[in-house]
DNA sequence: AGCCAGGCAAGTG
DNA sequence: CACTTGCATGGC
């Protein structure tokens, strides 16, 4: 077993880890005490309490949990270069925020959740989660995204326990739109199966749109089945790195509608781009992860 | 019982 | 292009 510790004193603006993995970015972590997944955030004064969570990127189980001073891991593998990838823990936070929007609605999630970071998940496995995420509670995708890697995913043993991975492209497109159903995919079922059909044939991959201008990428990857405007910002926020991009969902909707109705342009594209400039542009999806989470959790 | 959940595809006008 | 409708499932 290979561990380790990344001192908080390394990480700018430190990092709320609960925040971080339950605040709907990615479902590809796991809260390793069970199904809570209720937003519930312990306190840094009983850090004895604080979880584990734990995620299985190409096979290697990772766990990782946060005490006063220090992420601690542990891992199959040294997994410290990967934690700092996939949490983000290189973003200088104090940075990103020194020129945000001097707005209550925008002070007051900041204020809230100190430290809460983005994820750059795997693009795969955030497409797949996206798709499965419409018209669905945050506690339900982790199920079913669980679920998936339970029936399809690799077993992994690590101290004793069993981890699975995520599905692969092939390992999801030769399953069938039935059984998905019956895992509780609903409607998302068709969506699922053919997304992964064209990854798994090489006809499409959501890393292709890396590198292109924040529009064109949201436009390329709205060519996959069960993906549009805003679960295609999702993908590019939470996995590629498009840090402007905001989905706009119905917590969204709702905030144009009762903070800034002079955003409301009457199409995604451009009721997008207006409350993008009000969140202050370039690091605007990072605000809306903010304001999101504060909204959701009040 | 009815409404809602981090919407999308397919079909019209 | 804008607008409407159907869609699975589970919790409250």
């Amino acid at each position: 077993m290979h561990s380790g510790r990344i001192p908080l004193a390394d990480v700018a603006g430190g990092i709320d880890l609960a925040a971080t993995l339950e605040s709907g970015q990615s479902y590809l972590w796991r809260r390793e005490d069970g199904d809570a997944y209720a937003g519930a955030v312990t306190s840094d004064a009983d850090f004895e309490t604080h979880p584990w969570y734990y995620a299985v990127p190409d096979g290697e189980v990772v766990r990782v949990r946060k005490t006063p001073d220090a992420l601690v891991w542990e891992s199959t593998t040294d997994a410290h270069d990967r934690l700092v990838d996939r949490l983000r823990l290189d973003d200088d936070l104090p940075a990103i925020f020194a020129d945000a929007p001097a707005l209550e609605l925008v002070d007051d999630a900041l204020e809230a959740f100190e430290g809460l970071r983005l994820v750059r998940d795997p693009a795969f496995g955030c497409l797949i989660s996206f798709i499965c995420s419409t018209q669905m509670r945050v506690e339900r995708i982790h199920e079913m995204v669980s679920n998936l890697a339970r029936e399809y995913g690799d077993a992994v043993q690590f101290q004793g326990e069993t981890y699975h991975t995520f599905p692969t492209p092939p390992q999801l497109a030769a399953t069938t739109e039935g059984a998905l159903r019956d895992l509780g995919l609903g409607y998302r079922a068709p969506y699922v199966h053919r997304t992964a059909e064209m990854v798994a044939d090489g006809d499409a991959h959501p890393d292709d749109a890396r590198g292109l201008a924040y529009e064109d990428a949201r436009d390329e990857l709205t060519g996959f089945v069960g993906v549009g405007d805003k679960v295609a910002d999702c993908i590019l926020l939470f996995s590629l790195g498009y840090l402007e991009a905001i989905p706009l969902d119905t917590w969204m909707q709702t905030v144009v509608a009762d903070h800034y109705p002079e955003c409301e342009k009457g199409s995604y594209a451009e009721t997008s781009r207006a409350l993008r400039a009000t969140f202050g542009g370039e690091y605007a999806g990072y605000v809306q992860t903010y304001v999101f989470h504060h909204l959701r959790t009040a």
